[in-house]
DNA sequence: CGACGCGTTGAAACTCGTCAATTGGTGTGG
DNA sequence: CCACACCAATTGACGAGTTTCAACGCGTCG
């Protein structure tokens, strides 16, 4: 049941990298096994020391932190692909939780194997350089978003990116993908209260500009939401994969 | 004039990892030069290909991002000590424009040169992932404070947190840094507007809880500070300097 | 002297958060 | 099979927090 990575059905979509024959049978040893998780399991807890390192083959979650007040904030939403643990690989311990928002199946590292590979394989270490930096792209984009728009654009802005990633891993189908997520995590990552998020999420479908309903969500008039997320056309860069 | 990394003043500072003499040794001919800045002038800008990396030897400044809607997002107060231009490094653009805020002096290195240090000094590889984990870590907290939390609360966080990076770099004396900034910066980097940055100041120096004037910053509770930034003690890591 | 940048202040308008109550769907136990 | 609890989504009302607009003071610079 188990899938090698020669196989590894994420590689073939276009928003990954190609990787070299050596690099395969790299990650083949690299990696040690999978793990299947409820929804609503945690994977990762904040302040843990885990020795483990994840990509997500299948599934959707999300990170978050949680503040000493109680109020949560969603830094991301993961989705297959996601190399998860990295801050625990190289900074000692997460910074963030994360959990499974469906049922997810999990690749398996070694935390300790992570230095052999900077050793051995210095494309995998420019790779794992490359995907934190990415990272930190993202949420610096995330927090211009949230610090300088308002709700509308924000609501707008989180949704497209989401959809944006999906499309690029494959998981757009007749303009819709899924989004399996809560009103009340879409507001804790936009950093809107939940009831406010209807109440926006109600004037975009009045403006036709998505729906979301059941789990799906589909974009009716894209370029206005586009526009109004201020973000350009999805650049379809291609990314490492872990 | 120009500054041996054999006997780098930033190194001093207790914040920086030790370094090995054969790392030393490597930046000494992984850098290539010096810039001086003056104030205001630009250090990177977003979308440019910069074939240049720099570490900030001395002087402040700062990382924004432009929105298409004219609105300016502050990610990041520059300090010495931070690399700039890891993005353009690894992804090939820049995702944000820095600039200086007080005079500023780089050390410079050829983005070119990076590939080789990925090979040759995984050490120093595995570092620069490390600092791009801290930025991402860092990014998420600010983007925690900036959706969860109100005027007071994300001022003092903002201040605390440089306040605290001040202290690691050992530029804090007498209870107090410097803050070479204006109100409308500290106002695009929590997200508020100028006027309410303003007052909210306003009230933090009515309750004694921090002063500013003239270019410094000191905080007179700094306890009562952390409580309201919902901050722990500075915990005083180490990081790589690159 | 006038122009300009930055800090400051007051008042009005508005966005957004909180409180409270309702609906519909789902699962559980009697 | 129904009663009940529970959770997510929804809606209305109200008030707090923030933004915007406008004006003024102060220092610096040409």
């Amino acid at each position: 049941m188990v899938v090698d990575c020669k196989t590894c059905p994420l590689r073939k979509a276009e928003i990954f990298d190609e990787m070299t024959e050596e690099e395969i049978q790299f990650m083949g040893t690299f990696k040690v096994g999978e793990t299947k998780l409820d929804k609503g399991a945690q994977i990762l807890m904040e302040g843990a020391r885990s020795p483990q390192l994840f990509t997500v083959l299948r599934g959707m979650g999300l990170r978050y932190k949680v503040l000493p007040n109680g109020r949560r904030h969603v830094v991301n939403f993961i989705l297959p692909g996601d190399f998860l643990g990295l801050q625990s690989g190289v900074m000692g311990e997460m910074k963030h939780s994360a959990e499974a928002t469906t049922t997810m199946t999990l690749c398996v590292f070694n935390r300790s194997d992570l230095w052999t590979m900077y050793r051995q394989q210095p494309q995998r270490a420019y790779d794992l350089t490359w995907l934190a930096s990415v990272e930190e792209h993202f949420l610096g984009e995330a927090l211009a978003s949230v610090g300088q728009m308002d709700a509308i654009q924000r609501i707008c802005w989180g949704l497209v990116r989401f959809f944006d990633r999906c499309d690029g891993l494959g998981l757009v189908s007749d303009e819709a993908c899924a989004f399996p997520y809560r009103q009340q995590d879409l507001a804790d990552a936009v950093g809107l209260s939940l009831v406010h998020t209807n109440k926006t999420l109600q004037k975009l479908r009045d403006r036709q500009v998505l729906s979301w309903q059941d789990g799906t969500l589909r974009f009716l008039e894209m370029d206005v939401a586009r526009q109004l997320a201020m973000m350009e056309e999805d650049s379809a860069e291609t990314r490492p994969l872990i």
